[in-house]
RNA sequence: GCCCGGGUGGCGGAAUCGGCCAGACGCGGAGGGCUUAAACCCCUCUGGUCCUCAUGGACCAUGUGGGUUCGAAUCCCACCCCGGGCACCA
């Protein structure tokens, strides 16, 4: 009997050698040419879980495997260690969030070791490291000075639970917080904030020449909103008063249906409201604009159908200026206030929700776009010849559009506009772990940034955390009284903290350069890995992290932090699926994780590892269920079966005969598909691959012939290196003593020797594969025929007919047509 | 409502360009071997229905219904179901 697989010793010995002999550490002058292959850096919540795990795996195979490729494979890792559950949990124990956090990191490290995957630890980014708290400070001063970030009293939005101000992004459709799940309310604060909206256009189009997934870059394109349109002014009709002199502007994008137009509506908060309204209307108006501030936002989002479109005339009337008719102008609670003007031109004929409030308020609809002849619905909105519209009558949609902004323009009542969603980025949080705001307030010189020599600020150390939904920050005297950086007179330190989102948006930079004390980073460092080759994470992050980061490395090449051409930071995306179970995302506050380390401690992180590669495609959720384990198991009974093969374990068989067809062949054309197969993130097939390479190696064995298994030995272990890095490594060593396997080249294959020496025909009669016969390469359509006939099997289904079509595949198939 | 994905054995999944009787590989299941016994390990079978003593064979089968094609899981049309995103953005 050989010597047992030692799971346990054989990963921990392998796991300390990577880590002593710094086998994935690498610097900018390596040779080889350069991959930056990265995981999201986690946020620090303890022990690793399965979505960890089955982000390092992958992360951890794109590494080994680009190392045996020919690279110098950047892989660093660390952590977003600000964020609420620590404050929380200091809250709930007393405990100052660093220990806590540095507590949370240990564990989460050591878990992503047991697993075996390797990164370049000297790099370790921590986001609450004073070190990475200075240049994000210094980040945001330069983002001040260039007017990329800005402070105003904004309406924001409110989680009563976080107690803090959540960005638009944090707010999911429900109107709820995506934290603690409370609902949102609105409130009045002076807020800082990043002009992330200057780069909507460059957000927008840049998406295009991303290899990212498809759906990934629709919800960017969406949450970015971009829409053309026009933008012009409507006079007051019959007024002298304040009224008559101001003019209506109102933002559409079909310009083309404004002879359509058979009312206005303001948004109820709209400030020409007071004006406007007339004295008949004005307790109308007044009740209306009172029930409408009522509501929450998300009431009045989520309103359906035409008896909810409420709203209330004004009593005055507008001027449509394209053909001069009085149009009424209303409130309705479906006009928003923060999008384009706040106000809109009505054309119910090609607007569903304008033809809807036009018949719960009996006016006029017109149409001005020719519907298609059978059209029976109600707003038309596709294209069509103008109608009813003067100049513009017989124009097609687009064309209508750009003469009525010419006309507009020439006019001088408007001009083309674009419109976009995105909303700029409210950074401020009430809260104590985070990265402090590094601004003074001075009552003579306003919002005074902090010189940069005075940086980091950090948080004081000791603090109180009490559960009053305030940081102890506003309560600390020694950090809130400073003296102001231009005059010396007493003032007062910006208590908010950044959004954790400010962190992860440029750590993947500072990986190039992780110790760099003159600057962020070097930018001739950042040019030589960046963009990242391999971005791995969770489709959560689809909208928010990558906008972010995205309109970070576009502010910081544009001021000449980061380098010039780096427009983009991550060149490939790949989102994996979720980990479910019982039809939910597995995650601690479900509380239905399985925790990684009782297989580490039993099958190990090689069966582990090899399972999530195995049970499916990457992109693909995966339902842990009951037969999960047995899965599991399976994939360490096969690594145990990869042992003894390795080990010279398997005995021969009585009576078993060697499988038919050349083994060095089948070697070759092994590896010749796993290795397209790894380039298109099909690992699923890799493992399959593997073990059908494995049974077909055994049956050769056990049929005690003298067939040489050691090429395909060697083979199988290669392509395994980088899923099962521990037991591969150990079986490489022990077959080429002084040899590491993750230091071997990919294994390479003859194409002429991967391609099969004889094809199998395929004959099929009327469609139907009626036999199959052994043909060499190269043979042509008459001598194929010839063959499929000579059968007998055709002759039986022919049945004495002769084919009156025939269709031949060469050299694979031919089908015979009676 | 709109926009993306996706529906294949008992289960996870495979089939890369429309072509090897669809179902690789694994899990589960059945039977057998080894063993005093069990575990481990090894071997065989395993989509359904039916015919045959058996070898073997027939038919059906990739959500449903149509269509294109010599040939469809794959392409087209309609519908059903599941998952995700967006949701008064003018």
């Amino acid at each position: 009997m050989g010597e047992a697989y030692d799971v346990q010793e054989i990963e921990r010995r392998w796991q300390a050698r990577w880590r002593d002999e710094g086998t994935y550490e690498v610097e900018a002058d390596d040779p080889r040419p350069p991959f930056y292959s990265l995981c999201m850096y986690p946020y620090p919540s303890g022990a690793a879980h399965q979505g960890h795990v089955r982000n390092y795996t992958f992360g951890d195979l794109i590494v080994r495997h680009r190392t045996m490729g020919g690279y110098a494979v950047l892989s660093p890792m660390g952590f977003d260690s600000f964020g609420l559950p620590a404050e929380n949990a200091a809250i709930r124990t007393g405990v100052h969030p660093r220990p806590f956090t540095d507590a949370r990191i240990a564990e989460l490290k050591e878990s992503i070791e047991r697993l075996g995957a390797v990164y370049d630890w000297r790099r370790e980014v921590r986001s609450h490291d004073p070190g990475y708290i200075r240049w994000t400070q210094w980040i945001f001063l330069r983002f001040l000075e260039a007017g990329l970030a800005y402070r105003k009293q904004a309406p924001v939005n409110w989680c009563p639970g976080c107690q803090t101000v959540l960005a638009n992004e944090q707010v999911l459709a429900d109107g709820t917080c995506d934290r603690s799940g409370d609902m949102v309310v609105k409130r009045n604060l002076e807020q800082w904030f990043f002009k992330i909206t200057d780069y909507a256009d460059e957000l927008l189009d840049d998406l295009d020449d991303l290899d990212w997934p498809e759906r990934v870059k629709t919800m960017q394109r969406n949450w970015i909103g971009r829409s053309e349109g026009a933008e012009f002014d409507l006079a007051v009709a019959d007024r002298d008063d304040a009224a008559g002199d101001r003019a209506i502007r109102v933002f559409t994008t079909r310009p083309d249906t404004s002879f359509g137009m058979t009312y206005v509506v303001l948004a109820p908060e709209h400030p020409l409201v007071g004006d406007l309204t007339t004295p008949d209307q004005r307790s109308a108006v007044e009740a209306f604009v009172a029930e409408v501030s009522t509501h929450s936002e998300v009431e009045r989002q989520s309103a359906e159908g035409p008896i909810n479109k409420r709203g209330v005339f004004t009593g005055s009337c507008a001027i449509n200026p394209f053909n001069d008719q009085l149009v009424p102008v209303y409130l309705a609670d479906y006009v928003l206030t923060g999008y384009g003007t706040g106000a809109i031109m009505a054309v119910p004929a090609e607007d569903q929700r304008d033809w809807d409030f036009a018949e719960a308020y009996d006016l006029p609809i017109v149409r001005t776009v020719a519907p298609p002849d059978g059209w029976v619905g109600q707003a038309y909105t596709g294209d069509g010849p103008a109608i009813n519209s003067r100049w513009l009558d017989g124009m097609e949609k687009a064309e209508a559009i750009t003469a009525a902004i010419d006309w507009l323009e020439e006019r001088g009542i408007g001009q083309r506009k674009v419109n976009f969603r995105l909303r700029d980025w409210l950074l401020s949080r009430q809260r104590f772990w985070g990265c402090p705001i590094p601004v003074i307030y001075c009552p003579e010189h306003g919002a005074v940034p902090v010189p940069d020599d005075q940086l980091p600020v950090l948080a004081p150390d000791d603090v109180e955390f009490r559960p009053t939904g305030e940081s102890p920050l506003r309560s600390h005297e020694g950090f809130l009284r400073t003296t102001c950086p231009v005059c010396g007179q007493v003032a007062i330190r910006e208590t908010d903290t950044m959004d954790t989102f400010v962190d992860s948006s440029w750590y993947y930079l500072r990986f190039a350069d992780p110790h760099n004390t003159e600057a962020p980073f070097d930018p001739a460092v950042v040019a030589h890995w960046l963009p990242v080759d391999q971005y791995i994470g969770g489709i959560e992050h689809a909208i928010l992290h990558l906008m972010y980061a995205r309109f970070f490395t576009k502010a910081l090449a544009d001021l000449g932090v980061a380098p010039k051409a780096l427009r983009e930071p991550f060149a490939r995306l790949f989102t994996q699926g979720m980990i479910r179970m019982g039809g939910s995302k597995m995650s601690k506050s479900k509380g239905n994780l399985v925790a990684p380390a009782k297989y580490f401690d039993t099958v190990g992180a090689d069966a582990l590892r090899l399972f999530h590669l195995f049970v499916g495609p990457p992109v693909d959720d995966f339902d842990w269920s009951e037969q999960t384990d047995e899965v599991i198991d399976g994939c360490a009974r096969f690594l145990n079966r990869v042992w003894r093969l390795a080990m010279g374990e398997v005995a021969p068989v009585s009576g078993a005969t060697a499988p038919a067809g050349d083994l060095a062949r089948a070697v070759h054309a092994f590896v010749a598909k796993v290795s397209d197969d790894y380039d298109r993130w099909s690992y699923n097939t890799v493992v399959a691959a593997c073990m059908e390479l494995t049974n077909l190696l055994y049956k050769h064995v056990q049929a005690g012939g003298d067939t040489d298994i050691a090429e395909g030995m060697d083979a199988l272990l290669l392509v395994m290196a980088p899923m099962a890095p521990h037991v591969t490594a150990e079986l490489w060593e022990r077959r080429h003593p002084g040899e590491h396997i993750h230091a071997q080249s990919w294994p390479t294959f003859d194409p002429a020797l991967a391609a099969a020496l004889r094809e199998t025909m395929i004959v099929q009669v009327d469609g139907k594969v009626r036999d199959r016969i052994e043909v060499g390469a190269g043979l042509d359509e008459a001598e194929m025929q010839r063959l499929a006939l000579a059968s007998t099997k055709v002759q039986a289904a022919l049945g004495g007919a002769s084919p009156t079509k025939v269709v031949a595949r060469p050299p694979k198939l031919i089908n015979l047509v009676t």
